[in-house]
DNA sequence: CAACTCAATATTGTCGACAATCTTGAAGGG
DNA sequence: CCCTTCAAGATTGTCGACAATATTGAGTTG
């Protein structure tokens, strides 16, 4: 996706020691490199990164924004802890931007767009049915789909919300939980009715159709209930 | 609202310089007391506020996220500038997130949730009737019944998304625009169409009525075509 | 007179040290 | 034996100074 794991970034947007460090803990919080409910020790992660605890802090407050991490004032910060409970609430979220986006989408995405992420569905297919799927496809093929989906509606405060932002989170369950889709074949054929919807400028059915495709996914999980409940970090927890 | 304008308080929450002045120059902003592309000098607003650059850098970081500032590295932050096309995007996340809150808040509010939301219509109908609606419910009443319908969703991603970032921009816009409710009787029926169905445990109807209100007051703004585009700062601008 | 160069200035980025607060755990009392 | 108290240690919060980068504007050149 958009972003760089390796160090050295020119992005111009990364220039900072701040802004770097903390691409490099998303990175690791999302991994699980820096597990849920790890207590993060400034003085340690500054050294970790070569950095001094100035810029890290700066890194810090930014990673409280996008939610990766919790700060309690004289404290300390820890990454967030996952929860099947807050896993629903997102999907929650996710059919609500999601299905806005994709109507938005419906009337904004150019052709070229368009023809695009059907040559992406095609090459999710072929890996479906090689069953090369369980590595790339089940943790950021999906995603790759539902991030298209969300650049072609156009709409900048739908790109932060969902692509800056929540996908982060998302990526972290996915990673950290094995809970993304257990049912390729049947996701595949829903992204293919979406971007049908799409290129038919159909803006209510490929609304209904991304919520739909969400929900599902939504009650799948809940159905399941899989008691994976909560991974603690290997240090002392609050 | 769940804010304090003041400068000396005890929340547990802003017990740092940091997260005070960060709530400061959030309130600052929202007024315009900040304006619109205004350049954020650090010298010049850590004097203001009688802090070092460290912890407001630190604000700086966290204002950033919710996208109330634009930085650029090495060059520095400035307000965000409103724009009537930004404002639209705002509505549309808005439909999508808040009709989603009222669905959930139809299934999940508590009667007391309701009957003290319904005190609070009943409230502004008096204040509507006595034409003192202009300055209080333009701005603060109409955003309080929303704030509350996200509250009573019992979601905390949505709460997190609405209540803590979105509104900010929101309040923001009703402040320096003057766009908000140039319909405050009609307004104020569909809240009550609203509550009558969140009352009704008819989550359907709810969410379909929040998107109607929303985006009737999105096509209401978009046919005024208001053309006050742009405030500037009143210094050099990029 | 316009455009480029480059040094002076101002601003942002980074660091290490000190202050304030919290945590830990041992000593003492019930 | 358990609970409270409190001092030592560790962590977070804040600050001022220095380094790196960008901006400004006077001087120069075509």
């Amino acid at each position: 996706m958009s972003e760089n794991t390796t160090i050295l970034s020119l992005d111009p947007a990364v220039r900072t020691l701040a802004d770097r460090v903390c691409q490099q803990i998303v990175t690791a919080i999302v991994k699980g490199e820096l597990p849920p409910g790890y207590k993060i020790s400034e003085p340690e992660l500054a050294r970790t990164y070569g950095i001094s605890r100035g810029p890290l802090r700066e890194a810090i407050r930014r990673l409280e924004g996008l939610r990766l991490i919790e700060r309690k004032p004289h404290v300390g910060a820890r990454v967030v802890k996952l929860s099947m409970h807050e896993l629903i609430e997102i999907y929650h979220v996710r059919e609500a931007l999601e299905g806005m986006a994709c109507r938005l989408a419906a009337e904004k995405m150019t052709d070229a767009e368009i023809q695009a992420l059907k040559a992406l569905l095609d090459e999710h297919e072929h890996s479906v049915e090689q069953e090369e799927w369980s590595s790339y496809f089940q943790k950021e093929g999906d995603l790759d789909f539902h991030y298209r989906i969300v650049q072609g509606s156009k709409n900048e405060k739908l790109k932060e919300l969902l692509g800056a932002d929540l996908y982060h989170l998302v990526r972290m369950y996915r990673y950290q939980f094995s809970v993304s889709s257990s049912r390729p074949k049947r996701a595949l054929k829903e992204h293919r009715q979406i971007i049908d919807a799409i290129e038919s400028r159909d803006p209510e059915l490929a609304e209904l159709l991304m919520r739909r495709h969400i929900s599902a996914a939504r009650r799948n999980i809940e159905n399941k209930l899989n008691t994976i409940t909560e991974r603690e970090g290997d240090n002392k927890n609050g």
